[in-house]
DNA sequence: AAATGTAACATGTTTTATGTGATAATTGTG
DNA sequence: CACAATTATCACATAAAACATGTTACATTT
């Protein structure tokens, strides 16, 4: 690679946001952009990307340097969750419809943090008598004030790169209650083991596969690729499994040895 | 009452949300308002009344039918969130900045559900090391990323009349962490005796109050005149005890000859 | 038929986004 | 260290987008 930008001034209008959102996207894959190239890039002025950049850094997605800017330490970057919110949403909504419609009026439903399962949420909100435990504000937020749902919230303390609950107050509320369906993601598999970059994290989603009777796991396919610390289950641990169908045959292969039964969608 | 609006046509410029505020008083004070006699009294047009009911209907403060609105069971109606969070407003800002002054850096807090305390949020912003335990959501929107603070959620069932959580969740959170200060407000005052209108929230009440060293309470003046069903507690419970000084002279000598120490802001 | 509700469009208003040029701050160099 | 070059910031003007409103025509209810 060369390393400048490829400045084919893109006719083609963009919103404020969707630019704020490509100029994250370059940060990522080049690490370090330069100012003058994004303002030629998006063919707008320096100041305007001033003020992007500006407003990305109070964000947390990058920081901001003399001349351009970086990805600061890229782990912070790539588990901040309004970043996340975005990958691989046609994919994440689609495992979303998959696992969702196992679900029936009047089941009891956990779901955890991930940004995969907040899809979820919306697949929930048409059905009755529904009760739905989380420790994912996001969730909350989403399904809060419709009548049909029975929301609750585990509580504990809060993390803002998750958007969740956890620690005691958490795991004690999950140990009291009990749940049909328990719906997770994994930050990484290694083989038939799942990998997440937070030990509270961990605890957590242990915790709620204990307390449902059957547990789902939804992965997109990138997840093959990610590296994360923790260990927190077995992929034979669930009763269901889906992964976005982009997963590559390799993988697939290997997960078919290992005897794991799974589904693409 | 004559029945009919007071129809002087406002010179006075309002803003949209400002008449959607005033159609909401009006609401509550007539009990039914004709569609034609807000847009004579605001001096706009028939559309945009509709439109103005049509927003008004969805955040539940009012019920639309032919010809004009009513106010739907006045209960539900008093205790909109949305709606009690804009009134009295300078009162509840003066008895936060009161209240909060007893709080220092390192301090555990416990703050309910209420408007009022919602106020104390935004001065514990500024507190270091400060650690605050709520059941309620609109107080962990407000003060969540904030690095400064230790955010603690009790969690529970979700009730969005309130924009909080109770329950036996919430309860048992609540009976498993211990604060310095607990700060409470309540929906009446009779005598010394506090009331609130919904059990649920008297039980996360009474968890919040015996889980914290010291109890503080917060009272408008207007908590003065309301009324509610169910006993929560009496006023000698609390170590302090802050009250809007519009409280008028009648019930605060009351409260002297009941030996009630409380302190007029 | 009269009254009221809804939809679509045109217009004016406010908010937001952007660019420009002046000025300040920072960096690098001899 | 002075100086030029680069980069940042500020304040203002302007353009673009979003919002609010009124009008008219047509649908619905009573």
């Amino acid at each position: 690679m060369d390393g400048s930008l490829n400045d084919r001034h893109d006719g083609a209008k963009m919103t404020p946001s969707e630019r704020r959102r490509e100029i994250v996207n370059l940060v990522m894959a080049e690490r370090t952009v330069q100012l003058d190239q994004l303002a030629d890039h998006f063919g707008v002025s320096r100041m305007t990307i001033h003020r992007d950049l500006d407003l990305l850094e109070e964000r947390g997605l990058l920081r901001k340097g003399r001349g351009g800017a970086t990805a600061e330490g890229s782990l912070l970057f790539e588990s901040n969750f309004h970043y996340r919110m975005q990958t691989e949403v046609a994919e994440k909504r689609a495992l979303a419809k998959a696992a969702g419609a196992l679900v029936e009026p009047g089941n009891v439903v956990m779901i955890d943090d991930s940004t995969t399962t907040l899809m979820l949420a919306e697949e929930f909100e048409s059905i009755d008598f529904i009760t739905i435990i989380t420790n994912s504000l996001a969730v909350c937020e989403r399904l809060r004030g419709r009548p049909n749902i029975h929301l609750i919230l585990t509580g504990g303390t809060y993390n803002d790169t998750f958007q969740g609950f956890y620690g005691l107050v958490c795991e004690q509320s999950l140990a009291k209650l009990r749940a049909d369906w328990a719906f997770l993601s994994a930050s990484s598999v290694i083989g038939t083991s799942l990998y997440h970059q937070d030990q509270e994290v961990v605890r957590m989603k242990r915790a709620l596969m204990s307390s449902a009777e059957r547990s789902v796991l939804l992965l997109t396919h990138s997840k093959f690729k990610a590296r994360a610390l923790n260990h927190f289950a077995d992929l034979s641990e669930f009763d269901r499994v889906f992964i976005g169908a982009q997963l590559d045959a390799p993988a697939a292969q290997r997960l078919q040895q290992a005897n794991i039964a799974f589904e693409l969608v």
